[in-house]
DNA sequence: CGGTTGCATTGATGTCTGTCGATGCAAGAT
DNA sequence: ATCTTGCATCGACAGACATCAATGCAACCG
C-alpha cells in the first residue's frame, strides 16, 4: 500500500511540490479516507499513544458508544490502510500502530523547508 | 476550523502522542476526508505545486475526464475543508493553497523525535 | 443592449459507507 | 465435551457522497 518503494530520501514526491499522477493519488486517498472519519481517528491516536505500543481490542471498544461489530470494523479500515498492525494473543487481539506509514503521510503533506510554495506574488492590480 | 484556537505552543497534541477527544476528532476527519478522494488529492496537488501558487480553474478542468460541474464541487469541499483559497478576478477565479493547513496535517502526524512511540516491547509471555 | 465565456449552484441518480443485530469462530474455563 | 468470552464476519438499511445535465450568475465583448 502506498507505494512504498522509495526510500527514505527519494521519498514521496510530497504532493505539495508536483503534481500527483493518477495512480499515487488513488492510493493515497484510501489512506486519508482511512482517517476521514472521528471513531477511526480516535482509535488511531488511542493506540498510538498507547504506553507499550500496542492495545487490546477490550480497551477500545468500551470508549464508544457503539457496537462491538462497528469498532471490529473500523479497525478493519485503519489496518487496511496500513496504518495499524494486530495480532492474536490468546483470547485477546492486540492492535499497534504501523508508524512507517504515518511517518509518510507527514512527509507528504511537509512543505520542503525552503519553500516551493511560492509567495502568492500578488498578482498586481486584481481585486477591488 | 480544525480549532486553530490553541496557540503555536500548546498546538496541535498531535494524535499520536494522545487520545483524541471527540471534538477534536470530528474537525480533523473533515480535513482528512477531503484528502480522501483522488481526484481532490491531485487538484490540491496541482495546486499547490503551480509556479506563482495560484492556478485558473480553468487550467485544472480540462485535467480530469469529469464535467466542469463536478470538479467546482471538488474545489468547494477542499475549500469548506481550509486547504485551499480563492479569489475572482475578472472572469476568471485563482485558486492557491492554504499552506498553514497542511502544515497543521504534518504536525498532527508527526511523531516527537524522541519516539514517544514505544517499541512494543515483545510482550513477555502472552501466546500460550 | 444582447451574446459569449467561465464558474457556481441545483436537482436527480447510482454507489459507497457507517451502523446495527445476528451469527460464526477461536480459545480459555469448567 | 460443553459453556463462556472476545472478536470478526454477514446481511440489511439509512444517510452520505460522487457524478452529471440543466440552469443561474458574473464579467468581458460586440
Amino acid at each position: 500500500m502506498l507505494g512504498q518503494s522509495d526510500g527514505a530520501g527519494a521519498c514521496c514526491p510530497g504532493l505539495l511540490t508536483a503534481p500527483l499522477d493518477e495512480g499515487q493519488a488513488v492510493e493515497l486517498a484510501k489512506v486519508f479516507k482511512a482517517l476521514g472519519d472521528p471513531v477511526r481517528l480516535r482509535l488511531l491516536s488511542m493506540i498510538a499513544s498507547r504506553a507499550g505500543g500496542e492495545v487490546c481490542v477490550c480497551d477500545l471498544t468500551p470508549a464508544f458508544a457503539l457496537s462491538q461489530p462497528t469498532i471490529s470494523h473500523h479497525l478493519k479500515l485503519l489496518r487496511q490502510a496500513g496504518l495499524i498492525d494486530c495480532e492474536r494473543r490468546g483470547t485477546w487481539v492486540y492492535y499497534w500502530l504501523v508508524p512507517e506509514t504515518t511517518d509518510r503521510l507527514a512527509g507528504i503533506l511537509a512543505r520542503p523547508a525552503g519553500g516551493p510554495l511560492p509567495e502568492r506574488t500578488a498578482p498586481a492590480g486584481a481585486a477591488s
